[in-house]
DNA sequence: TTTAAAAGTTACAAATAAGTTACATTATAA
DNA sequence: TTATAATGTAACTTATTTGTAACTTTTAAA
């Protein structure tokens, strides 16, 4: 399990950091704003995000507002602040739980434990700064929605779903032609391809010649 | 929604009464842990616990491992205890929550919600300026209700028990077509989708082209 | 290095899905 | 009964999507 903790105080960190590796979590933290906006860009896995608010380089609440809700990775706040005003706020915006410093680890840990437990499965495959969401089928790069069309939208499918393994242009052909009826020439995909690339605008996909398409995790 | 609160301090039942009635929900207090069992016996539909642990007549939190936990229903603590062992056991064992008192009743409030929300037990879904209460099956734009015919309402529930997931045009025929055994053109779905926009007069719904529909909350 | 095949581009006409409107048929209520 | 609403279909419109052809570039093997 991937936790990111995003905090200055380098106590916390400490101490968090012992915490959690004893209980096997690999905890990532990162003392600012712009550091874990940089991590988050870069890194697909993250199961939760522990999240103080006051941070030397903006706000907690509004980070998790603009991009974290977006990337719908489940957070607990962890922050001095304890006006209700702002609890209420982040808990109705979306936050799995508020707690308040001074913290027991213990609490925190059986708090992480219960958000993890609750979020056991995650529609969302992140590569690179484009990330799929299959619940909603909409793409994203850096949580701006990519219009494709249907037919667009089923390749890029088989591939997120065929993660770092080849999709044969046969397969292709197969599972996505197969339902429309139209029996269609091989250079169609070669377009699409074309196609999807020019909007997705990253080289996520790669060309086995003679053979198909992958996309890799990383 | 019912709810049932385990409690002897007459300030904070007396307090809890008036705002959750403010909210909508059916606050019920047992001011013993004996007359809760008694109401827990002789009623079904109890959606959420709240339950102290000090109790004149017994442990909470025994109480809770002993009965609550085996009737499965969703459970917070609000208690004077403050020990870590307890929270974490608490927490541990089952609990949904846990508040310690002195506590914000706004913030029991959107815990609740969270807690209620998290078991489906929401009863009303508000996107945008609409809202749809599920106990009534009843649309609301602004508190005005909203008229639509019974197939309409199905579809509209259909979409809003599965916020910001897509629903295939597939899944729509089956499960609002299967139950009318009528054989249904693909088209009829569109139409129907054209007569809910015109009564909501809100653009929640999201076409997703090829795919379906999708509702989205915020 | 040459060459042939595979894949990448570009542009365009045909096809299609969804939106829209109108209407006929079937329930339901007054 | 009549009237009212609900349902499903058909015909039409629209913008988008789709598939192909012709051409260029890249790649890997000879």
């Amino acid at each position: 399990m991937n936790i990111l903790l995003i905090e200055d105080n380098l106590t916390i960190i400490k101490g968090l950091k012992y915490a959690f590796l004893k209980n096997n979590y690999n905890l990532v933290s990162k003392t600012t704003i712009q550091k874990a906006q940089e991590y988050l860009n870069q890194n697909s896995q993250i199961d939760l995000i522990i999240l103080d608010i006051t941070m030397p380089d903006g706000n907690g609440l509004y980070f998790y507002e603009d991009t974290i809700k977006k990337m719908n990775i489940p957070t607990i706040f962890l922050t001095a602040v304890a006006s209700e005003e702002v609890i209420v706020k982040s808990l109705d915006l979306g936050a799995e739980d508020y707690l308040t410093k001074p913290f027991s680890t213990k609490e925190l840990l059986v708090r992480v434990k219960k958000v993890l437990m609750r979020h056991k499965k995650t529609s969302i495959i992140k590569v690179k700064d484009i990330s799929f969401n299959m619940d909603k089928m909409v793409i994203y790069k850096n949580e701006k929605k990519l219009d494709f069309s249907p037919l667009e939208l089923k390749i890029l499918q088989l591939l997120f779903f065929n993660l770092n393994k080849v999709v044969t242009r046969n397969v292709i052909l197969d599972k996505i032609w197969e339902v429309t009826g139209n029996d269609v020439d091989d250079h169609t995909i070669t377009v699409y391809l074309k196609r999807i690339r020019e909007k997705l605008q990253s080289d996520i996909i790669t060309t086995i010649k003679g053979i198909g398409y992958r996309i890799d995790e990383k």
